[in-house]
DNA sequence: CCACATATACTCCGTTAGAGTATATGTGCG
DNA sequence: CGCACATATACTCTAACGGAGTATATGTGG
């Protein structure tokens, strides 16, 4: 009767939901008068981050911009821009991410989303641990240009594939998956849950399987959250290991699974990935990440930079052109290595019109 | 350059966002060492509130649970299910909102999900305002049969409408847009802005004219946040006059737009019900709100309860049984007033097969 | 037993997305 | 200078799907 969701997560605006699955727990005593007693004291007061994956397009390679703290520490990982939000300082959450993102790197957001609120990661509460987790991180996804035109002067862009190598699916199926994570994930589902996990309905494997596309199960490329949460919750990422999960210290042939990144920062990535890879199909952000001017060429390598495989050159155009999202700037850009191309800008009018599209796509076969 | 990108919400799994939207600041001076001592100290210590909206259908009228807090008093309104988050009694988020939940109403959720956090409402800060607001809200979403079977004792379901009125667009367009909303509105938009909004390239009349669907623009039953929000702010909800808003002053016949609700709950119920009518296309959520028998008929009912146009009969079918959603039970349902139904169950197993869809819907022309 | 109501099966057709083919118009090298 | 090459862009074909209508089956209630 209760749905035990699986991280399924096609249109991925909700990727990071369904984590913690709805069993429920024994019914308690009513303690419905406490609805008059309950408010919010000073006891629950918890720190709250804000956490911004800060995402562009660079010679047609997605990176996010990242700080790297300290590093001549062991240990020391990349962090996205973040601090605390101070409700002194900041008239609102989004205000103050904007400002520690300013003060932090230089650069001037411009379009910026919030993607999930976790609390349940970092000092993760084991059993018996009474030391609860009192901070909250607010994710952030920011798109933007990857120029130095809004400010830049701190941070580094990196590959998002540094982080996460397994969704690096351009060329073709990345061997890691095959070599590394296939093996690994199947032991780790064949091994004898704790009680909590045995009551779900969806198992440890149909959750490898559906994650990572094996066993003829289809490869979503959105479901990067997803994919991370289950390697997390295997031990097989470094950040496992940080937090002291004891399924992390199980296996003795642990693998280098991408780069770490401090606190949760990069369970909040994976969430930026995935979201940014649902919502260009169906808003048009992809033009947050475009200059002013741009040919369709240069829109399209965009978005296959974004989602992967390689689109339908005709189809593209047509479909990007049939939906009103751009118009002609009428000039043309030469020296293109063949005959010049059009150039085209945002017709930032469609979002006044129907439900604002996004970018329709349709895979290539073959490639053209 | 930068996107002013006006409330729209077609796919509504990001209702809430782009709220506070994105005029860059200026640029601050440069402190990025402060990423280096950056903590989070008590200093920013705020409250988190987990709040539930629990959406049921009971008798075809979509409803949610809500807890009525001492009627005697003066302008009492209705209440979410809602508590402080306690990192000492809650291992996660989720874990405490039920944990509220069940105290509160005795209803173990079943279906979950995260919808947004929200900062900057109740005690909204104006102008000048140092006590800006400490406590942090996290709104839920829940789906739930809406019988006793799960243990609810207290609460009671109420229906959408009584909150937001202009959402019923069951029978046909609401009057009190005609006749209360859409002539205020323009009002509004002709006002003189504030120097924070003037900025943005999408006006005033703009954001009307698409929330509400007027002078030709279409209604879009996801944009349940964003209506809200723009009568929030246009000062036309009774929330908007009790914390102060100016805009709420200004109007000497400020009409009755629904019940309000405490604090920021019936802005969380928008969000909540937006997310409900998107989600409830692309995912198999409906049945979260089904029995676990039911007729295609009931189902169809069901989804019309949710987005509120009639559906296509014989498409309705054609395609919920052609997604592989439901299997019979081999039962049927007699007494109908009609030729028997068969009975239905929802499919569970489609969540482990293709990324599972949802209830596509057709609009019926007439009526079939 | 007949009117009625609902359930269910089947057909038709226009739109669209996927995929392929053909043509236009530059660059750069021999 | 002109030809190979590369890219841009226009056009065609087709299978799938969704919107809409029609016909038939099988109950209930007067």
């Amino acid at each position: 009767m209760i749905s035990a969701y699986p991280d399924c997560g096609e249109h991925g605006e909700d990727n990071a939901m369904n984590m913690e699955l709805s069993g429920r727990a024994k019914p308690s005593p009513d303690k419905s008068q406490r609805v008059l007693e309950r408010d919010i004291t000073d006891n629950d007061s918890v720190g709250i981050g804000l956490n911004a994956a800060i995402v562009a397009v660079l010679d047609n390679e997605p990176v996010a911009l990242v700080v790297r703290q300290d590093p001549d520490r062991i240990g020391a990982t990349d962090v996205l821009p973040f601090g605390p939000f101070s409700p002194r300082d900041h008239r609102t959450l989004e205000g103050g991410l904007r400002s520690w993102v300013r003060d932090q790197t230089g650069l001037d957001l411009g379009y910026a989303e919030q993607l999930y609120t976790f609390a349940d990661r970092g000092r993760l509460p084991e059993p018996g641990d009474d030391d609860a987790p009192h901070v909250v991180s607010i994710g952030y996804l920011a798109l933007t240009e990857a120029t130095s035109h809004h400010g830049l002067t701190h941070g580094i862009w990196r590959s998002w594939y540094q982080y996460f190598p397994w969704e690096d699916w351009r060329r073709s199926r990345p061997d890691i998956i095959g070599a590394e994570i296939e093996p690994r994930l199947k032991l780790w589902a064949d091994r004898p849950s704790t009680a909590s996990t045995q009551q779900r309905s969806v198992t440890r494997g149909d959750r490898v399987r559906m994650c990572f596309g094996l066993d003829g199960a289809s490869w979503d490329e959105e479901k990067v959250l997803e994919r991370y949460e289950l390697l997390y919750e295997a031990g097989l990422t470094d950040e496992a290991l940080r937090d002291g999960r004891t399924a992390a210290q199980a296996w003795t042939d642990r693998p280098k699974l991408g780069a770490a990144m401090q606190s949760d920062h990069r369970r909040i990535l994976a969430t930026a990935i995935g979201r940014t890879r649902a919502k260009i199909k169906y808003r048009p952000v992809v033009f947050e990440l475009m200059p002013p001017d741009f040919t369709l060429y240069e829109l399209q390598k965009t978005v296959e930079a974004i989602l992967g495989p390689h689109l339908h050159k005709q189809n593209f155009r047509r479909l990007v052109e049939g939906a009103g999202l751009v118009e002609p700037t009428g000039d043309v850009k030469t020296r293109t290595g063949g005959r010049p191309a059009k150039l085209f800008r945002f017709r930032r009018e469609v979002l006044l019109e129907r439900p604002a599209p996004g970018v329709r796509v349709s895979a290539a076969p073959s490639r053209n």
